[in-house]
DNA sequence: TATTGACCTTCCAGTTGGTGGAAGCTTTAT
DNA sequence: ATAAAGCTTCCACCAACTGGAAGGTCAATA
C-alpha cells in the first residue's frame, strides 16, 4: 500500500502519516523506488492513532496506548489508568471553559451592543479584580 | 517601572511581557541603561491583556480588543460582536470535549481494569466505526 | 572598595501537532 | 510523448509562549 491508500483508509492526511513516521509512531517499509510501503498492520495502527487522537489523547498518550495495544499480555488496568487520567484532563478543561463561558456570557449580556462607546466588557477587562462578577 | 515590577502588578511572567513587546502589543520606553521602562498605561494594558487571555481570547482577539479599548469613540456593538464570536468558539469547544468525555467515560466504564489483558478500550480504538458506542 | 546576588538584556532553541509549499522523482493514463 | 497524479525530501511556519546561555547593571553587604 502506498501512502495515499493508507491515508484514505485511515482518514489521516498523508502529511500527518509522514509526520507520524518521523516521530516513530509507525514504521512502514520502503519499496525499491523509495516509496513507503504500508502493511495491513500499519494501516490498523494509523486508524487506531486517528481514533485515539480524535478522543483527544496527546501523541505521547497515543504512543503509550499503542505500546499497550501491541503487548497482548498487558493488564487492562494500565490502559484504564491512562484513559482515566485523560478523562480527568478533559473534565478539567471542560470546567475551565465553562467558567470562562459564564464570565463572558455575563459580560456580553451586560453590553448594549449599540453605537455608543460605553461597554461593560472593556470596562471589566480593564479593571476586574480576582473575583469580580 | 522595570519589567519585574510590572510583571508582579499584571501577574504576567516577564518573558511573556517581552514577547508581547516583540509582537507589538505593548511598547514600553527604554532607560539609558537599556532597561524597559513601563508607564502606568503599559501596566494597565498588560493587566487588560492578562484578563482577556484568561478568558481565552487569542492574541489577535486581544489586539482587536485593545484597539477598541483605546478608541474611546468605538461602538460597543463591535466589542460585543468579538465577544459573541468568542463565546461561540467556547461553546463549540465545550461540546466537542463533552462528546469526547462521554465516549471515553463509556469505554473506561466497560473496562475491568484488572491484570487480565482483554481491554474494551483498546478493542474499541482498534476497530471503532464512525458511530460505534 | 570589592564582590555577591538579584535583576536586566539579547538571542537561540524547543514545545505540540501538525500544515504549506518548493523542487524534483516515478508512475499511470491518454 | 507528454501530461497529470502521486511520491520523495526539506525547509519554513502556525500559537503562545518557555527555558537557558552569555553577558551587562544595580543595590547591598563585608
Amino acid at each position: 500500500m502506498n501512502i495515499g491508500d493508507v491515508a484514505k483508509l485511515s482518514g489521516l492526511p498523508a502529511k500527518t502519516i509522514r509526520y507520524y513516521e518521523d516521530i516513530g509512531l509507525v514504521r512502514p517499509l520502503r519499496g525499491s523506488n523509495g516509496y513507503r510501503t504500508f502493511r495491513e498492520s500499519d494501516a490498523h495502527k494509523l486508524a487506531f492513532l486517528g481514533r485515539a487522537r480524535a478522543l483527544g489523547f496527546s501523541i505521547e498518550g497515543c504512543r503509550s496506548l499503542l505500546k499497550l495495544y501491541e503487548d497482548t499480555d498487558r493488564a487492562s488496568a494500565e490502559v484504564k489508568r491512562i484513559a482515566e487520567e485523560h478523562l480527568e484532563r478533559i473534565d478539567q478543561k471542560i470546567s475551565e471553559l465553562t467558567e470562562m463561558r459564564a464570565t463572558l456570557a455575563h459580560l456580553v449580556d451586560a453590553c448594549n451592543g449599540d453605537h455608543r462607546p460605553d461597554c461593560p466588557i472593556l470596562t471589566d477587562l480593564a479593571t476586574a479584580q480576582q473575583e469580580d462578577i
